[in-house]
DNA sequence: TTGAAAGCGCTAACAG
DNA sequence: CTGTTAGCGCTTTCAA
């Protein structure tokens, strides 16, 4: 706007151009290799000089810029690719993780996900980013591109159930965990049970051989084999991840002349949505019950009271920052990591009043 | 772990190492400058050359470095130091942003605090890695700090209610939002009122003068105001910003001799904690009204049905992004924007059964 | 234990 | 319109 800016490189008055490594140097009367040396942490430096360097570093107000040191070496970052910031299953995992960097020199930056973007578009945005190591959670990218990109970077995949000997996986036990919701459900009586969960991916991707491996595709399949185990009717309704929908779904099956006396949700968010569908009918769980998967917070508050399947996301977060370390000081077989499941049992899901 | 690695920049077999700008040039016949000119939509290129290094890139995969292109130019990401990562306040903003930066080459990164930690850690995280752009949404952070920061990159502050002439904010009505809080529970006939709200910094900062500008202080403010005007006794109870400790505040009150009728909250996550205590005593909103403050979504599920003080966090990101790209071409004036407040009446609140 | 020097991949200024 | 060149700030050999 002023155009009379006084240099191209000078910034304003009183602000001085932050300070480089060589600055540092300059100040402690060292070269520039001894200041890194120190920052690094690495061996080969006497205790006089690291005083020195630090005194310098301090007075200066010195911070290493991350774009440089991955030009040579590492970023010190580890990235989050996660597909929908508001998901609080993804947040447990994030908090794990927080917790798991907390004392170290590495720094978490997160990829959130465009609405309708695809999870390449994230994980390619961390490549370039270079950081030192990707935690991946949208089930739905090429196994075989994934791949490709750890070998270069330590990658961990949560939630699939594939196996690869170039990534880490952490996975839930999506079996056991369906397994408990559909004898829980089966036990307290329900036979019309319909299982309600995301869109399967659409346009069918060319690696979608791959999609059984997908955490909601498994607890589909549970539910169909359990309901024609005892011969029962299947209903699977698919919706958008957001819970509107599952909304609107619900109230549409509440409708129909033979309504469900049970909702199987493919995760809490979901069941959500449910939830304020058959409250808006001034129904309760006495006549259509409600099981989530996840075991976020809220499922747990008084009000709510929905019965779900906790599969610790803190402590995924917790384990994808291990692996990643593990990988970093050397490790080379992959991992696969599963989580227990273990069904909390709460108000939302009841004997049905008419069996 | 296997030392038998073949060479140290080789990384396995089969795994090439990445395409850069050079070899793309060399692909494609032209020079780096050439490619850098189109990858940047620079002024300058025929159409035939771009053409062919589009074509070479593609063939390539090439990728530019984020942290190649920062050390010279721009990094094209955009930075949110954002302190909970589950607040769903927040993750509206996010929302938000997301959307405005969707169809623009800016990436946005989010880089979370840890518990304990202080917004500084984060916003330095984020100025070191180069961002083109900062959103802080910590308050309390010290403005002349800020200020320094903003000198360099552009920021807005969200929530904030302190003018600077170096970086830009965006808030809400916080006054008028708790005005609307408080004549909404005054009508209703409630004399009793607790505010619940987070605590202040601790210890006091030496720019604490300050502290007048965060908008929990400015809402406590106005709640003191109005009960001070009736002549009716002042009730603040401080607590952690998480929802756990609101809600045993809230128990203790609750068995308190003369417990309150209605709990202005002073967001929705405490909100929601008070709720949870007031249901587990097996009471409703006709012994104890609750009133949020943000609207974040479950507030609006029939279940819980909160009401709350709608800020529109959604549009508070998209008017983040708005401004930052404004400041990218080239606004030097600092722009204060203020997003209005409204009181989303649910059934939290009622008027008290024994006023 | 320390320092000198060679780049990492890119952009910007300038020359042709 | 196109190419040449000089760095950006750091890490990493390699010598001293």
């Amino acid at each position: 706007m002023t155009p009379a800016e006084p240099r191209p490189d000078g910034a304003r008055a009183g602000s001085p151009r932050p300070s480089t490594i060589e600055d540092v140097a300059r100040e402690a009367g060292v070269s520039r290799a001894a200041v890194s040396k120190v920052i690094r942490n690495a061996y080969g430096v006497s205790d006089r000089m690291r005083t020195q360097v630090e005194a310098a570093i301090e007075r200066l107000g010195y911070r290493p810029r991350v774009a440089a040191r991955a030009m040579r070496g590492a970023s010190f970052t580890f990235g989050f690719e996660i597909p929908q910031v508001g998901n609080d299953f993804l947040t447990m995992i994030v908090d794990g993780a927080t917790e798991a960097l907390a004392e170290t020199p590495y720094q978490m930056i997160i990829a959130p996900l465009g609405r309708d973007q695809k999870g390449d578009m994230a994980i390619n945005s961390l490549v370039d980013r270079q950081v030192d190591g990707i935690v991946a959670i949208s089930p739905r990218v090429d196994p075989a591109w994934i791949e490709r990109i750890a070998e270069r970077i330590p990658v961990v995949m949560i939630g699939r159930h594939d196996r690869s000997d170039r990534y880490d996986t952490i996975t839930g036990d999506d079996r056991s965990g369906a397994e408990q919701v559909m004898s829980h459900l089966l036990d307290q009586g329900h036979r019309r049970i319909t299982h309600l969960t995301i869109h399967p991916s659409r346009p069918e991707p060319p690696w979608a051989g791959q999609a059984g491996d997908e955490p909601h595709v498994i607890r589909t399949a549970v539910y169909r084999e359990r309901m024609a185990a005892l011969g029962l009717e299947q209903s699977v309704v698919h919706t958008m991840f957001d819970g509107s929908e599952a909304h609107d779904a619900t109230r549409a099956l509440l409708a129909s002349p033979e309504p469900p006396t049970a909702i199987f949700a493919g995760n809490d968010t979901l069941a959500i949505g449910v939830l304020s569908a058959i409250a808006e009918a001034g129904l309760d769980e006495r006549d259509v019950s409600v099981v989530g998967y996840d075991n976020i917070p809220i499922a747990g508050h008084p009000l709510v009271s929905l019965s779900s399947v906790d599969q610790s996301g803190v402590l995924m977060g917790r384990e994808a920052a291990r692996l990643l370390f593990e990988r970093l000081s050397g490790r080379t077989e992959a991992v696969q990591s599963q989580i227990e499941a273990t069904l909390r049992e709460r108000r939302s899901s009841a004997p049905p009043r008419r069996p």
